[in-house]
Formats: structure tokens, C-alpha cells, sequence
DNA sequence: CCCGTGTTGATTGTTCAACAATAGCCCCGA
DNA sequence: TCGGGGCTATTGTTGAACAATCAACACGGG
């Protein structure tokens, strides 16, 4: 079979499988709405039903997929009123976290990594790159609270927001104009200016959400 | 075999496997750190292996079991940091979805019934149906936010403190003292006193989390 | 032409049996 | 007492089989 080309893997092969079919979404290999036939992608990736399903479980408890008992699974397609609620949450979580935040906890060295990331990937017009970066520097904000379920509920819903950014073809428009406001946050909150720092990132945040609604609404026009 | 036990079901079996399962965790049928047995469960519930597996997956990802690769599934242990960290969560959640609400939300509805069944309850000395009441109580409040993605994480949470109030023996006690205080917020918030209730409700959360970890020291020391 | 209605094919839901892989345990020897 | 080697029970994964359900289509009556 094919099972040794994803490394050795340390944990079980269903999570294995459900990490791969969730870089596949993110990265718009699959149409939002689409169905995911169970014979056909099982053969495809080398494991059986079974492994397969439990993928789909896991992904369907992220919300990255959807299932419907007896018609299979479809991959998640977001509608307007979920990206709203998606950055809700966000100013909710990303804002606390941050106007709350130890000045020198560890985070910030994580917010530092992704930023310096961002900006790498960006000279390469590597716009995935950069997607994954900028969302490990939002990452990196919320793990500032100090809260591991926090952390896991705020992943989630990032990935379901960038599943809708699948849907867009401005990959550079979506993300580029965000590295050097992810500076800015940065470095403002690293001057102790918390407050403005807050400011910002929720300046950000409306930014983005325009952005995103734009682009889905012209989508869903076509 | 016994599957029609559990009436028709309109779901997939796993999943009816899985709120089985949970249902018992939180009624205290199972000794936190205990081992779940895959083949002893499974004949059990009169379910195949790989059914019961999807199951566990599910609570797995809810955190009231934990997976630990060719050990077992073990039930969750909750810990003084956890117990903190939701308390933490809860105050953060609810005050700001009370704070934020709509006077008329549909949720009030919710909030108004949850407080009859838990003084119903409460005169029957039924403490675990008290408990699964005042649970309702605050999955309404949360749900005056208007977001089902906040609900579902919030739920998980609180199922998954519940597990922690499996190991003290005083329900009475853990419950009992909080149908009144549930009243009072709901009362203070319908009299549009929205700042007042929020208050009430952060004391209510202080209290209840001091008792918790109290009794949870208490056990401990056992 | 339109509309129920059965029939059929495909897909999912669930079970079962088997084997591989691993962790924990017991026993042994130094 | 400690470390090593195998034994056993349990989990991980597979493949096949059958039941349950859905979607599409053909058919016949109005």
C-alpha cells in the first residue's frame, strides 16, 4: 500500500488521515458543497472504510465537514451568516485575550515566529504560506489567555473561516495587506501600548471581514 | 439483540452510543481515571467495536474521555487547573452574553423554564435532574448570544465540569443553593436591570467555583 | 402532459472475523 | 534490587458481508 509516505506517524492513522483530508479542504482541493464519496476517497488515500470514517467524524466535529445520515458527507460551505458569527467570535476571543495578556508570556514569541513567517512567505508569493502564517499569529493571540479548551475552540473556527477563503481566488488580496498589520499589532503591544494594540487588532479584524464578505458575496454571484 | 431498547432513533447508532455513554459519565456511573474497556462496553451496549470506537471519538473530541494510543480510552480526571480554567471560560462566556443580550431574546423563554424544572426538581430532591437544570439555565443564557458555535463549545465545557461534580458526593449541596440564585439573575435581568444581573451572575460563578474546588480538594485529600 | 408509484442501483450504516502492533506483566537471572 | 526477554491481553486496522436508506428512473393512470 501506500501508507509509509506520510512519515512514520506517532499516532493513530484515522487522525492521520483526518490531518491530511483538513490540509486538502484548507489549501481548496475540494469545492465547498461537494460531496466526499467514502469508496472513492478510502481507495485514494490507501486506507479502508472504516479508518476513513473516523476521519470524517473528527472533521465533521470541526465543522470542516458536514454530515448527513445515509447521503454521505459534503464539505462545509459557509454562507454569509457564518463568516459573520466567525469574526464575532473573533473580536470576542482575539480582543480579550490580548488586552488581558501577560506582557512577556511565551506567546509572544510565537506571534514573533508567525509574523517574521508572513513577511518570508509573502516576498515569495507563497499566499498559502502566508494564510498559514497569519493564522498562527491569530493563534498565538488567543493562546495568550492561557487556556488550552480556548485554544482548541479558537483553531476550529479559524479553519472553518478558511475554508471559506477557498472560495476566493485573490489569494494576495486576502492575505498580504494583514502581514504588516500583524507588525503593527505586534510591535504596539510590545511597547506596552496594550490598549492601542487592542485597537488595532480590532480595526484589523472589521478590515477583514469586509474583505471576506466582498469577496463571498461576488462569489456566490457568479 | 437489544438495539430497539433505546427507541427508534432517528440518528446514526453512534451517536446514540455516544449520548449513552455520555449520559452515564454524568450521572457518576464511572470512576474518573477509570479504563473504559472497548470489548467489555461493547457487548454491553450490544454494539460492534467499531461503532463503539466512533463513539468514543466523539467524546474523546468532548473531552470527557481521553485516548491514549494502545492504552485505552480513560475516563476524564478532571484537575484543580481545569476546574479553574472552565470557571475562567464560564465568567468570560456568560457575563458578556448577559451583558450583550436583547431584553426579548427567545432564550429568556429558555432561561424562565429552566428555572421551574430546577425548582420543581429541587422540592423532589432530585439533585441530578437540579444539576441538568441549572445546566439548561446556562446554556440559555450563553444562547442569548446568538451563536451556535459558542453554544456548542460552551455545552462541551459544562458537560464537561459536570464530570467533575461526579466525584463529590454532597449533590444536594452543590446544587440546591444556586435554583434561587438562578431565579434572582433571571428576575433582575427581565427588570431590565441588565448591569445588576451581570453581577449577580459573576458572584454566582465566584461561589460556585469556590465551592467546587473546595470539595474537589476534599476529595482529593481522600 | 402531469403526477404518483414501484423498482432498481448505488451509497451509507453496521457487524463480524481476522491479523498486526503495542503495552503491561510475569518470570528469570545476575 | 534491577534489567531483560518473552507472553498475553488489548487496541489498531483491514476487508468483506449484509441491512437500511436514498435518488433516479421507468411505468401506468388521469
Amino acid at each position: 500500500m501506500k501508507k509509509q509516505a506520510l512519515e512514520d506517524r506517532r499516532e493513530s492513522l484515522g487522525n492521520t488521515v483526518a490531518a491530511g483530508i483538513r490540509r486538502l479542504l484548507v489549501e481548496g482541493a475540494f469545492t465547498p458543497g461537494q460531496r466526499l464519496s467514502e469508496v472513492a476517497l478510502c481507495e485514494r488515500l490507501g486506507v479502508s472504510r472504516n479508518t476513513l470514517r473516523e476521519a470524517f467524524r473528527t472533521l465533521a466535529h470541526e465543522g470542516l465537514v458536514t454530515h448527513q445520515p445515509h447521503r454521505g458527507v459534503f464539505v462545509t460551505s459557509p454562507d454569509a451568516a457564518s463568516i459573520v458569527e466567525i469574526y464575532r467570535l473573533r473580536r470576542f476571543i482575539e480582543c480579550r485575550a490580548l488586552s488581558e495578556a501577560w506582557p512577556s508570556h511565551p506567546a509572544v514569541r510565537e506571534m514573533r515566529v508567525a509574523v517574521d513567517e508572513a513577511h518570508a512567505r509573502s516576498e515569495q508569493q507563497d499566499w498559502l504560506a502566508v494564510g498559514t502564517a497569519n493564522m498562527a499569529f491569530h493563534g498565538a493571540i488567543v493562546a495568550l489567555a492561557d487556556s488550552p479548551r480556548l485554544n482548541g475552540f479558537f483553531r476550529q473556527i479559524l479553519a472553518e473561516l478558511r475554508l471559506a477563503f477557498g472560495l476566493m481566488s485573490d489569494k494576495e488580496w486576502l492575505h498580504a495587506p494583514y502581514v504588516d498589520m500583524n507588525r503593527q499589532v505586534l510591535e504596539t503591544f510590545e511597547a506596552s501600548d496594550t490598549k492601542a494594540a487592542v485597537a488595532l487588532l480590532e480595526q484589523y479584524l472589521a478590515q477583514s471581514e469586509r474583505v471576506v464578505l466582498a469577496a463571498w458575496e461576488r462569489q456566490v454571484a457568479t
